[in-house]
Parts: structure tokens; C-alpha cells; sequence
DNA sequence: ACTTTACTCAACCAATTAGTTGACTATAAT
DNA sequence: ATTATAGTCAACTAATTGGTTGAGTAAAGT
């Protein structure tokens, strides 16, 4: 794992630790939408949500164009795979106990 | 999704955000571990490593054990599932156009 | 031309995070 | 009994985070 795919993930899983940015994540996947649009359900400044756009974006999780006064935002899937992609690797340690004794018999016996 | 679930995937995603812990739990699925064994591999103190692993145990992810003098550390996997599971949600954004369009069609389908 | 809309930017604040050190406690080994 | 090991705890620091406000800019509507 390179130092850049590291940093990719302390982004992405950082980004989607705030319920605000999960939230912005789960309306973009309805569709495109502005930051004004994104902003009207929030109990915050647009500037609030402005940032949380901003660490999206960095993360590389939204991709934001400007189009004459407004930005319009759409999701950007490729850093959640990378996450999911790391994550599944422990996903043996989810599956129930039979499953995951039966993984793990398969393991060693493909490795020897 | 409750107050709880959210709070879960706040603690399990700001976990994971950081190199040392997920080297942590890359660590733990080969098996347990005390705390001595995962702080020799790292260039920080014992009290930092500990610090880590109260995060990783604050957020469900590991357990830690008394034993004697020593704290055996083990991989929970229930909130990692939790984490896939939201995640997968937006699995049409990172698979192929044609797919996309496909699952898409089919979702418009299955509402009708 | 004027006003409204959609935003950005800079400055500030309080809370949290990731690390340190030094002193301590409890268990195990000699 | 003494010493070494495994770990905790409290106090401190520097950087980051998530929010605010007020002022400014650029595009669109009237």
C-alpha cells in the first residue's frame, strides 16, 4: 500500500465520519445538486456546509463545477470503493462463526 | 437510521481514518495481540499506541482483554459490516456506466 | 442601473486529536 | 525482597475541526 493510498483512505474514511457529509453523500447520489440545494435541509451557514463540500471535495468523493453563479456537485464513487476494497478484506471477521471457520480452514489449506 | 446507528458509523469511519489504527487492524486479523505487540512495530510511545486502541475499543471495533499484567486485544467485526453495509448503498457510482444505468433502470422498475 | 442570489474569504472561537513526558500501579520473574 | 515488565493516568502542547459572523464578489433578474 503506497503513501498516496494511505492518504486517500485517512481522507475518505475522515470525510464520511461527519453525519452532515454522510447525509450531503447520500442526497448527491439522488442526482446532482447545488450547494444551495444542499445546504437548505442543514441547521447551519451555507459557509458551514461550503466547508463540508470542501472536504468532499479534497477527499475526491464530490466533484464541484462551477457553472455561472452556482456550483453544481455530483458523487464521485471511486475513493468508496477504495474503502470498500479495504474494508472487505476483514470480512471474515463479520460473517458468522461457521462461515468464518470455514474461511478460515480454506485459508490455510490453500496455503500450504 | 437512529441517532445510535449514526453515532456508530461517526466512531467506526473516524476510527479507520487514521494509518495507525487501520495498521492496527490489519494487525488484529491475523490474530490477537497485546498491546506490547502492536506498539513495537510503530515509532510512538506505549501511551499513544494505548490512546489508538481506546479509539478502536470506543468505537467496537476491537476488545480488549485483562489478563494478568498484559491486555489482549481481539477484531470485532460487527461495526466494519455496519460501515460496508452504508457504504454499498453507493456501489452503482463506482461500477460501470452501462451498469449504473442498468441498476438504475431496475430500481425505477421495482418502484413502480 | 439596481437588487437579489449564490457563493467565497478571512478572522475568530471552542472542542477535539495526536502526540509527548513523568509519575504511578500492578503483576511476574529472579 | 528486589527488580523488571506492562500498562495507566494526568498534564501539557501544537495542529485540526466544525462552527460562527461580516464583508466582499460575481452572475442573474427586474
Amino acid at each position: 500500500m503506497t503513501v498516496q493510498q494511505m492518504a486517500q483512505l485517512d481522507a475518505t474514511f475522515s470525510a464520511l465520519s461527519d453525519g452532515t457529509r454522510r447525509a450531503i453523500v447520500t442526497r448527491l447520489a439522488d442526482g446532482e445538486a447545488t450547494l444551495s440545494d444542499l445546504a437548505t435541509p442543514f441547521d447551519m451557514s451555507l459557509t458551514a456546509v461550503s466547508k463540508h463540500l470542501r472536504v468532499l471535495s479534497d477527499a475526491g468523493l464530490v466533484d464541484i463545477e462551477k457553472r455561472g453563479r452556482t456550483r453544481h456537485c455530483r458523487l464521485r464513487g471511486a475513493p468508496i470503493k477504495e474503502a470498500v476494497d479495504w474494508l472487505s478484506k476483514y470480512e471474515s471477521f463479520w460473517i458468522d462463526r461457521f462461515d468464518a471457520l470455514a474461511r478460515h480452514l480454506a485459508k490455510e489449506d490453500s496455503e500450504k
